[in-house]
DNA sequence: ACTACTCGCGAAACCGCTTTCACGGCTTCC
DNA sequence: GGAAGCCGTGAAAGCGGTTTCGCGAGTAGT
């Protein structure tokens, strides 16, 4: 069983018959020493079960190899299992570098909240920001030189690296299915427009609509909410306002699933009548009636790749945004 | 703006005209210092915009002031939002209490982990687990004193504090309000009956069965695996060997939905034929067609009596487990 | 053979805060 | 009036690593 009190450099260094400095060196693998002092001070390591102390390293070295998470938001994100998802995937990639994740949901608010000033407070090595609703804080922080990662791509050119799924490229992918399933006359239920992503929806929408040879009409473009409830007003909407209505995109797996509600409750049949196409493929997409046709985004793999962002900063490499490829899942609705 | 090097207690002292041990003692709440040098501690502390550097302190006192929580599972976990939600309440309590959320997910494996190492190491001032796979962990880490709580009752009574959701009372309730509306044969699909909150709803379920003064038939009892297709594989298989089943309690929202499925591909009606209650409340229990009857549980409040508990424990307090009331949802599905 | 470097290594300063310990000044009690 | 006790305070010793600096030995250059 481990000792009571954990040994420190001290021991090590005696038992190994070395300086606490020779200690140091070989523990964080610089090369200089001499291989077989080396080897004892490891041995040494081995035989007492030592762990270093990483409160003391980090306040000695700068360094606390913790890096924050920031959810610049309510708690009901987290209700949302993408962001879950998204910070597992963060969470494994710096675990598996050394590093710890550490959480914080709150809304950020000014430069001089609590959130903030723990980022500035040294405190961590690096930053992670999920849902940005300022630029202010984050412009602060780079000029002090934390390395920062936004998931999402920034409104503003930012210059911090970014990682972000290939919204633009799903989307046109959907309408381009759509289209070729025979629709003449589809529907776009957009998230917040606000958003980057619902904006970048949108112009894949729009670019491939033209690419059939047409305009879409603005009549044709709804401005929902990622809600449920939307997804069938919306649906409804666009339906009483084209009656030829023969398909829809929507910005995710929830809006689509409103919309078959709106349209079956309207006498409609889908896919028969309308075919939908959603954005995300959560778990709700298999399970929804008939299964969702829909672009799957791979979760886990943008909180990995953020995280591989902090580190190639960490390390002095040079870090540039990610975007993540999707994928067309074709089920039933469509 | 900030100064570009963070002020030391060095310089407050001597802007204060006190020694550091005054501005540690005020900086710490230490009534024993005269009210005015308190005061000019404070002033200096805010016209230098000074904040206390949380790794130093660390290594003084002992107390990193982070909590880990930790997953004991592979990533999935987080794609269902229980946990996220869970998580999401843990933080904001902590953070209310100045102290912060260090998120491990990972398989924790043997005592010898890298999880193990480092909540051995002293990093963080307590631990929430999630999952429980193994009771050694735990055990261990009580030993060396660490403020523990765990999320969800475990097997074995190991004196550790714990949150965990009515479950016996949900499924009882659930199950006494199918009988009430006139249910005679009720069908029930658990979780994985390894797991105390499956059990614990068959308990609930069994004694309100009993309590309408039957028994209930052991064909009733079908053991799922909280998943979309246990749950309609189950309905099925309990509607063929109970032509007259009119019930069904399923032990999670998603399984109730697999059941309602395959209800109607069987040609049943819900509710007018069977009806069904699930539990969770989650999301997909309004979108659900019919929208799901369910059993509600307080997941960010789960989250937040954890946290809690914590920090009771590090205030030295006694830490009792924490069960929290269910509710009964009524919609459409019974 | 003598200066000039390099190289491995240990002594010691240092990171910034906490906490013990002891001291001077007061009050209290016989 | 003197011993005893208390209180607010500062000096200084940690906490456990990291890093600078310089020393002595070994190698090389002339």
């Amino acid at each position: 069983m481990a000792p009571l009190v954990r040994p420190t450099y001290a021991v090590i260094a005696k038992t190994a018959g070395v300086s606490e400095a020779t200690v140091s060196r070989v523990l964080n693998g610089d090369e200089s020493v001499h291989p077989d002092r080396a080897q004892r001070v490891r041995d040494a390591v081995d035989d007492l079960g030592y762990k270093k102390n990483r409160v003391a390293s980090a306040l000695a070295s700068g360094r606390t190899g913790l890096i924050a998470v920031v959810i610049d938001d309510e708690l009901s994100v987290f209700s949302d299992p993408f962001w879950g998802t998204v910070t597992s995937g963060v969470s494994r990639v710096l675990q598996e570098n050394g590093l710890h994740t550490v959480l914080m949901v709150a809304p950020v608010g000014s430069l001089d909240g609590g959130v903030a000033h723990y980022l500035k407070s040294g405190e961590v090595d690096g930053a992670i920001f999920f849902v940005l609703h300022s630029d202010a804080l984050v412009n602060n922080l780079k000029k002090q030189g934390l390395p920062l990662v936004i998931t999402g791509t920034p409104h503003s050119n930012l210059d911090i690296p970014f990682v972000d799924t290939d919204n633009f490229g799903g989307a046109y992918a959907a309408t381009k299915h759509l289209m070729a399933q025979g629709c003449k006359r589809v529907g776009i239920i957009t998230g917040d427009i606000g958003t980057t992503a619902a904006k970048q929806r949108l112009d894949g929408y729009s670019q491939a609509y033209r690419e059939s040879g047409q305009v879409p009409a603005k009549s044709l473009v709804c401005e929902g909410d990622y809600s449920f409830e939307s997804g069938k007003k919306h649906a409804a909407a666009l339906l009483a306002k084209h009656p030829d209505l023969d398909g829809i995109f929507a910005s995710n797996d929830l809006m689509a699933m409103g919309a078959i509600t709106a349209l079956e409750q309207a006498g409609k049949s889908v896919p028969n009548d309308v075919r939908i196409v959603g954005f995300d493929d959560a778990l709700i997409a298999q399970t929804s009636r008939p299964p969702l046709s829909t672009i799957r985004q791979d979760v886990v793999a943008l909180g990995e790749a953020a995280g591989s962002l902090i580190i190639a900063q960490l390390n002095g490499q040079e870090a540039v945004p990610i975007i993540l490829p999707t994928q067309l899942i074709i089920r039933e609705s469509a």
